[in-house]
DNA sequence: CACTAGAAAATTTTT
DNA sequence: TTTTCTAGTG
């Protein structure tokens, strides 16, 4: 591909950080600035300069992430691709290539039993999700020390890394730990430029990682200290301004040109974080934002369904009168997203959606039951291919003649001459359960995993996180999921006090989770909130969210509707109800 | 071990 | 309110 016709469809901005050579860089993309485009584009470039391929790695936190890069990559650029990689799956491969061998890598389901396991052997009387957090804080600190821990935390660690060494796999944590451990001995990989993606979600470990890295790479971080939202998983923002601090010299580049939001929305995000500087809209859209506060969680969930039914043009009498007076355009429900800060909030929108015959969508969240189902056959592909064999088939609960047979069929499934038939027959019994036609395709799809180098874990997708957008129904989804995502219709729901910001959890990031949830809208933005809510089964006295007071001169106050949609035919299929 | 009653906790979740 | 965990039975 020509450079200049990859620089000229860039703004000022984004052609200088693509083309910015020399010095480490950082560049600063908030919502809907072209994130993407820049860093595949600034990839592209430095290969036109002369970098190989395999000298480039790009970094990311998610497969989804890094499959987009790739594509996008591919479709400009064809060739030999650079490496795009979680920043998990590249420790991996070094792992791998200076040891010679990988060791199997714990899910988190798995990680968990084993946090257990070491609990009752060490006879701790502490929760496990306690010592999981525990465990991974502490993991996930480049210069751990155990010693300042508690004699009984010390117990169960020992107890932890002991079985890890007997089944002879390793977490999740073990992987970036190994990986910088091989840095730090001073070993180089043949890498001349090191993108970051999501620079905002890294954490120290991963940062101590970088920092030798950087040692002997350019390094490119791009990010957004406003999106960060992982804080509870370890991402630090701080370590952004480390960056800045850290590795001069830094380059920085701001793209401050916003292509998603309407400028009112961006207004009002800036206000929420009192950020003096909003980004600049180049959408032609004009901002609505409309907010409401109702009497209980039934009314804001039902005024919710009826302005679906109105702006998709449903089927009532009140929904022809109001499109037809104050013009606005016909959506299709599948340009709509409903937010919302926990799952067990949709409970309630569901029901809303349901009784006005609105088809709506959640990212699946996989049942107990196929869980365990995906979990079982996930043993058995690892078994088969002999990786930590005494662990997986620990785990899969039947004999070891009965487990080489099952892989037999496996592998003869594999392979296009097997019998998915008898097959999950021999799944079904360790299980004691049917394996249904859904969970049997679901296991289909995931048969090529068999010929990756990286253990499962690493690309195995237990939640679906891929939406089908094509299918006409509503989103649903928590406001973290939204991250990354554009929806011409976003409703924020349920934006109260005790709600966002929750409880115990760090003020400012929770604010970032609102701009988040805001910045996801290209046209229009409805934020509701409800003056009493159902928690644990207790009501509350909630209200709207600290964090919109001085925001509601930027709103639009809801109209009540007094009239119901009549309820629209069912013809549509529902995608999903559970 | 598998099952269960009663107690305790309960967000968000990239690998 | 609903889910998850624990200690105790059979």
């Amino acid at each position: 591909m020509d450079v200049k016709d990859l620089l000229k469809d860039l703004n000022p901005r984004q052609r200088e950080a693509t083309t910015a050579l020399g010095s480490h860089l950082l560049i600063v993309a908030g919502p809907g600035t072209g994130k993407t485009r820049v860093l595949t584009s600034r990839i592209i470039y430095l290969m036109e300069q002369g970098a190989a391929p395999e000298e480039i790695l790009a970094v990311t936190f998610t497969n989804k992430a890094a499959k987009e890069i790739r594509q996008r990559l591919r479709s400009a650029a064809g060739g030999r691709l650079p490496q795009v990689a979680t920043f998990h799956s590249w420790a991996y491969h070094l792992i791998s290539k200076t040891l010679g061998e990988g060791a199997y890598v714990l899910g988190e389901a798995e990680q968990l039993e084993i946090i257990r396991e070491a609990r009752a052997n060490a006879d701790i009387k502490k929760r496990p999700k306690e010592l999981y957090d525990r465990l991974v804080f502490l993991k996930q600190e480049p210069d751990f020390d155990t010693s300042l821990e508690d004699e009984e935390f010390r117990r169960f660690w020992d107890e932890y890394h002991r079985l890890l060494g007997e089944y002879g796999v390793w977490d999740y944590d073990d992987l970036l730990i190994k990986a910088l451990a091989i840095l730090k001995k001073g070993q180089r990989p043949p890498l001349r430029h090191v993108l970051v993606d999501e620079f905002q979600d890294v954490n120290r470990l991963q940062y101590a990682i970088l920092e030798i890295l950087g040692s002997f790479c350019h390094l490119t971080a791009i990010g957004d200290k406003n999106q960060s939202i992982y804080g509870f998983r370890g991402a630090d923002p701080a370590l952004i301004k480390r960056f800045k601090r850290e590795f001069s010299p830094v380059k920085t580049v701001e793209l401050l040109d916003a292509y998603r939001c309407p400028q009112g929305i961006l207004d009002a995000a800036a206000a929420l974080l009192g950020e003096k500087r909003p980004l600049v809209s180049k959408s032609s859209k004009r901002a609505e934002i409309v907010f409401g506060v109702f009497e209980n969680e039934e009314k804001e969930a039902s005024w919710i369904a009826h302005q679906i039914d109105r702006i998709s043009g449903g089927m009532s009498f009140e929904s022809f009168n109001v499109s037809g007076h104050d013009g606005l355009e016909q959506r299709s429900l599948s340009d709509v997203c409903i937010l919302y800060r926990t799952r067990s909030m949709s409970r309630k929108i569901e029901a809303a959606l349901t009784r006005c015959g609105i088809p709506f969508h959640t990212p699946i969240r996989t049942n107990r039951k196929t869980k365990e189902i995906l979990t079982a056959f996930h043993h058995l592909l690892e078994f088969s291919r002999g990786r930590a064999r005494r662990f997986h088939l620990s785990r899969l609960k039947v004999a070891e003649e009965e487990a080489k047979n099952l892989s037999g069929l496996l592998e003869a499934l594999i392979k296009g001459r097997g019998e998915g038939h008898e097959f999950f027959k021999g799944l079904e019994k360790p299980l004691g359960v049917e394996v249904t036609e859904e969970e049997k395709s679901l296991i289909l799809q995931h048969l090529g995993l068999f010929d990756r180098k990286e253990p499962a874990s690493l690309v195995f997708k237990e939640e679906q996180d891929e939406l089908d957008f094509s299918v006409e129904a509503v989103t649903l989804m928590t406001l973290h999921a939204s991250k990354g995502l554009e929806f011409p219709v976003v409703f924020l729901a349920g934006i109260d006090n005790k709600i966002v910001p929750w409880k115990e959890s760090d003020e400012e990031e929770e604010r970032r989770l609102l701009y988040v949830g805001m910045t996801r809208s290209s046209e229009s933005l409805f934020i509701t909130s409800s003056r009493r809510r159902r928690l644990y089964g207790r009501m509350i006295k909630t209200g709207p969210s600290p964090f919109l007071k001085g925001l509601e001169g930027l709103f639009t106050p809801a109209q009540r509707s007094s009239k119901r949609p009549r309820k629209r035919s069912m013809k549509k299929k529902q995608k999903s109800l559970f």
